[in-house]
DNA sequence: GAATTGATGTGACTCAGTAACATCACGCTA
DNA sequence: TAGCGTGATGTTACTGAGTCACATCAATTC
């Protein structure tokens, strides 16, 4: 993963080949297609660990938690996997994927998956799907902006402290909407 | 894109290949590239379209309306552009889609196209940024589900109706949220 | 020390997507 | 009417993603 996206922040996405990418990672094309199902996944990889954790912590949290709690213990409990130390490889790969619509499209998808994996945790405890799915939507929401202020700066707050943060203007700015 | 919808439907996304849906459309490989920038773009043409009438839409609304107001006038003026005979269509499409994921990654990153098209327009009315983008979302939301219901039965109410209705649940549901 | 297993390499293949060049149908003008 | 330009299409050849069958190799196990 580190050979891609230093060859695509050198080269481009395009530009760079897979087996390029393999061979700066000592491996050969196979190889890499035997751990990633495409090109661009090299860059997402890790996904279902993730949807475990939402998982997990949404099956974990006290009978009493409304639905928006629920999110945020989920969101909260993934982001206390992101050490520090994967900082600055997270901005790497946001200017990355900045770059092509091929990997922006991908990272969608993937915030998507994210959404649907914590709509069907948050139905399992009971909550009724719309509200689910909306409140599914706003944690990842919260979520990723958090993570894009993480990333932006070396030198921030936690992105724990971030993703609350977060989805606190969510909150209130939905308030201003109704 | 008959022709690739009927093939897809046949014969599954992967085994279907360009050469023949453009030799059944009468035409050759290099033709269809000319029209779609790639395979999965076939069933997704008409995008500019569909952005230009939520540009329009909300560019030209009255400039008391509230940002939930100028989305609903979007979507409407949207919905009122799928005509009844395209309802089988649509039906037939959205299962193709369902059955590739490789499709679904591109449908989920065209509704994100069209949100960020519409939190565009909100912000050249005035409305914050955070404000906008949360409305824009919510109103692809009520549209996609509306979208879905239209097409699932072949004599239900007018798309327009659907859209309305879906986005007044989506009003109230955010309310139980707060 | 032979057998098993899992990860890797090799070579050949299909198909998506690109590019250069040729052709054809058409409307326009001399 | 002949000739010209233009836009859409066809032809051919190419690159690179992704798949597959088969070979190799190292570590483990019995």
């Amino acid at each position: 993963m580190r050979a891609a996206v230093d060859l695509f922040a050198e080269q481009g996405y395009e530009a760079a080949t897979v087996q390029e990418i393999a061979e700066r990672a000592g491996l050969t094309k196979t190889t890499f297609f035997r751990h990633f199902s495409d090109k661009r996944e090299v860059l997402f990889a890790g996904q279902e660990t993730h949807r475990r954790i939402l998982d997990e912590a949404i099956a974990g949290a006290p009978a009493t938690a409304t639905p928006l709690e629920l999110v945020a213990t989920a969101i909260d409990a993934l982001s206390a996997t992101f050490a520090e130390d994967r900082r600055e490889l997270a901005a790497r790969l946001r200017t990355v994927i900045a770059r092509h619509n091929e990997l922006q499209e991908r990272a969608v998808f993937k915030r998507t998956s994210l959404a649907s994996a914590m709509t069907e945790a948050l139905q399992l405890r009971g909550v009724p799907a719309s509200t689910a799915s909306l409140a599914a939507d706003l944690g990842v929401r919260a979520f990723h902006q958090a993570f894009d202020r993480w990333a932006e700066s070396s030198d921030g707050p936690p992105l724990t402290t971030l993703t609350r943060q977060a989805l606190d203007e969510l909150r209130s700015t939905i308030a201003t909407l109704v």
